[in-house]
DNA sequence: TTTGTTATGTTATAATATAGCAATAAGGGT
DNA sequence: ACCCTTATTGCTATATTATAACATAACAAA
């Protein structure tokens, strides 16, 4: 393949618009297949925050939201975040106070993030291996593992390239 | 051994006197080697910080100083706990917006945390392979490694014990 | 249509964190 | 000791992120 390993990041030049409609047909039957009511609003912010692979703030989605006419109060981004988020649509980043759609969602599944200092993008990852170093090691010290959330600062594959060749 | 596993989280009744008094030798010895400046203000936050095994906030420990007399904002408890944080003797939870002492500082060392549901405590650990399948992990998307914080919510030996016998 | 439930609107406020500048204290050379 | 420089602290204001509490509206089942 032309960049090995390079999956999680989306190439620079890639089609958004198609990451956008696929995650929103993703969320659409999760929806339906759950009786969860994807209201407009719900929608709305899930969209807003598929805007970018960089995670948003939730006044960034405020003010997105309401440049599209609404005049929603902090309240109704919060309510519709944690609706996203009950049902994994929605990551919160807490290193960085801010907000990433998920791809492949399910209630409550833990979240390895790997986050580029340079970009500001975030991938999403799911390594076997990482979790169950996690729960092996927690085990250890008799710990009993409910929710690992693993974020990762560094660099990706394409600020690297920028900046060594 | 009594208690297999539990060194990370120490027993409820141990003598919390003796970590305290640890973790200061420790962090006097820190800074004397490296020149740093453990002027009184870092020092009373720095053993605020170690009044509980589970994390506490900014304006907690802000309210604790100015019991004892001062009359601190704000910044100060931030700026003393940037300090702290820049030389490892403190570590921030992101996932509480809390800070908990370090028993073995180095500069800028990563975080593995273990965070109790139940009774709020947190432990660090210390797991080469929880890193190891970090870094390969990441390196698989392409990614590059600086700063994992790893945060996972549990339920801890004693907790578990309380409940289920 | 009534009723119970879920979702949204609205106002106020809590909780966490930083900016910016003045005053003070600590070290280092002379 | 003195001056100079830098690091630290004091202080006021303000930014940023998030929640409380209660009213209204939409929906869905009986």
């Amino acid at each position: 393949m032309a960049r090995a390993g390079s999956k999680a990041f989306p190439v620079p030049e890639h089609d958004h618009a198609a990451c956008i409609g696929d995650a929103m047909a993703m969320a659409e039957d999760l929806c339906r297949e759950n009786g969860l009511r994807f209201t407009r609003l719900r929608r709305q912010v899930f969209e807003l925050v598929w805007t970018s692979h960089a995670p948003l703030g939730a006044y960034d989605l405020l003010a997105m939201l309401n440049e599209r006419g609404q005049r929603a109060a902090p309240m109704t981004i919060y309510r519709a975040l944690d609706f996203l988020m009950a049902h994994g649509l929605v990551h919160r980043l807490n290193s960085r106070n801010a907000y990433i759609g998920c791809n492949h969602p399910g209630d409550g599944h833990a979240g390895q993030f790997l986050i580029c200092r340079d970009c500001g993008r975030v991938a999403e990852i799911e390594e076997r291996r990482i979790a169950e170093a996690v729960r092996d090691g927690a085990s250890r010290a008799g710990f009993d593992v409910r929710l690992p959330v693993i974020e990762i600062e560094g660099q990706c594959f394409d600020c690297r390239g920028a900046r060594h060749g």
